[in-house]
DNA sequence: GAAGTGGCTAGTGTCGACAGTTTGCGACAG
DNA sequence: CTGTCGCAAACTGTCGACACTAGCCACTTC
C-alpha cells in the first residue's frame, strides 16, 4: 500500500455500506463524506459550528447540496441541527460511548451467531487471512495497521452474516465509533488481548459453536469499551 | 379514548423517539410523518412512485421541504431514492422482514438485560400496568387495542433500559415493522401466546433474572416472526 | 452601575426558476 | 405485428434570492 491509496481504502471501508443508503445526488454524498472524515479524524472537534454558506463556498456549490449533506451527517449522529440555529459537530460524552458499545456488543454477538449458521467452511476460512494480518500487525506493534485490518475483519465477518439491514446499521454505528477509536487501541497490552480474542473467535466459527462465538464477540467489543473507560474516558 | 385523539396517540407512539433526530424544519418533519403514516398503513403500497412536485402542491409548499422529507423517509428505509429517478415506496420482501426481526430480537434481548440491571423496582412494577391492559385486550380479542398497548409496553420497556441510542434505533426499526404488523397478530391463538410471554417477561424482571428476561424477549420477538412466516409471508 | 430595550448582522428555511436527464409515446423500419 | 429510434413531456438536482429568526451590541433608563 502506498501513502496515496491508503486513505481511499480507508474511506472505502468506512462508507461502503452507507453508500447504498444515499439515494440523493452524489454531490451531497461527497460533501457528506468529506465532512464526516473531518469529524471522525478530529479535525472538526465536538461543538465546532459548521456554516452552510461557508461550506457551499468551499465546495463551490450552492447551499442546497450542503444542507442535504448536513442531513446525512445528522442521520449518522455526527452533527446536531437545532432548529433555526447553526449546526454543530455533536459532542461525544462517556454516556454515549457506553450506549454505542452496548449496542455493538449485542449486534456483533448476533453477527457471530449468524455466521455460524450461514457461512460456508470456505468463507470462515477466509477470515483466517484477516486474522493473520492482525497477528502480524500486533507483533510489529503497528497500532494503525492493526486498526484498519480490524475494520476489514469485522466487515468480512458482517458480510458473512448475510443480513443487509444489520450490515447497514453496524456500519452507521462504526462511523460513530471511529471518533474515539484512538483511545481504545493505544493502551499497552491491548493488542495482544485483542489478537487472542480474534483467534478464539475464528476457532469458535470453525467449530460451529454459535454460543461460544457470540460470547467471544460480545466480550471482544466490551473489552474495547473497558479500555476506553480505563483510559479515563473521552 | 375517543375516535379523535386515538390517531394522535398512535402517531405519538410511532414518532416520539425520531422527532429529536430531526433537526431540520418542522415543516419537513410534518410532511415526513404524513407520508410515513401513509406507507405503514398501506395506503401507499410498495413500489408506488412519489412525485415531489405533486407532494409540494398537496402540502402547498415548495419542493425543498418535500425533498428533505423524502430524505428522512429514505433514512427510515420507507422510500428508495435512485439517483436522478423518481423515488418510490420501498418494497417489503420476506428476506428483509427476517433481517429486521433478527435485529429486533437481539436488541430487545439487550433491552431486557439493561432493564434488569438499571430499572428500579417501582419502574418494573409500572410495566405490570401495561401487561394488565394487554391481558384485558387479549380476553376481549381486541387485536387493534392489543397492538397499540403492545407498542406502549415496549416503549416503556425500552425507556427503562436507559440507553438513548438504543431507543432511537429500535424506534426506527419499529417504524419499518409496522408495515407488516397486521400479519403478525391476527392469527388465532397468537394473542394468548403473546400474553403468556409478556407475563413471563415481567416476572423475570421482578426476579431480576437477566438471562431469563433476555431469552423471553428474544423468543417473544421471534415468535412474531414465525407467525408471519406461517401466515405465508408478505 | 445594572438591567431592560431597541436595532443590526449573520445565517437558516423556503421559494421559484433553470439545466440536464429520464421516461413514455409515437413514428417508422423490418 | 414487432422492435427500434427519436422526440416531447415530466421530473430531478441545483442554483441564487428573499423573508424571517436568533444572537449581539450599543443605548437608554432606573
Amino acid at each position: 500500500m502506498t501513502a496515496v491509496d491508503l486513505p481511499d481504502l480507508r474511506r472505502e471501508l468506512l462508507f461502503t455500506a452507507l453508500r447504498g443508503v444515499d439515494g440523493s445526488s452524489s454531490l451531497a454524498f461527497t460533501i457528506f463524506q468529506e465532512i464526516a472524515v473531518g469529524i471522525v479524524e478530529g479535525r472538526l472537534p465536538p461543538g465546532h459550528e459548521v456554516n452552510s454558506a461557508e461550506l457551499a463556498r468551499r465546495f463551490s456549490t450552492s447551499r442546497t447540496p450542503v444542507r442535504e449533506a448536513l442531513l446525512l451527517l445528522e442521520r449518522e449522529s455526527l452533527v446536531i441541527i437545532p432548529p433555526r440555529r447553526r449546526p454543530y459537530v455533536s459532542p461525544v460524552d462517556m454516556r454515549q460511548v457506553r450506549e454505542i458499545y452496548e449496542i455493538r456488543a449485542s449486534l456483533y454477538a448476533l453477527v457471530s451467531e449468524l455466521v455460524v449458521a450461514r457461512a460456508s467452511d470456505a468463507e470462515i476460512f477466509g477470515l483466517r487471512r484477516w486474522q493473520g494480518l492482525l497477528s502480524a500487525d500486533a507483533s510489529c506493534g503497528d497500532v494503525d495497521a492493526y486498526f484498519w485490518h480490524n475494520v476489514g475483519f469485522r466487515n468480512a465477518e458482517v458480510s458473512l452474516a448475510k443480513n443487509g439491514e444489520l450490515q447497514r446499521r453496524l456500519s452507521s454505528l462504526g462511523l460513530q465509533m471511529h471518533r474515539f477509536r484512538h483511545l481504545s487501541l493505544s493502551l499497552p497490552g491491548r493488542l495482544l488481548h485483542s489478537v487472542a480474542d480474534h483467534e478464539r473467535l475464528v476457532n469458535a466459527y470453525a467449530d460451529r459453536d454459535a454460543g461460544l462465538a457470540a460470547a467471544v464477540s460480545r466480550s471482544l467489543v466490551m473489552r474495547g469499551y473497558r479500555a476506553i473507560e480505563r483510559a479515563g474516558g473521552v
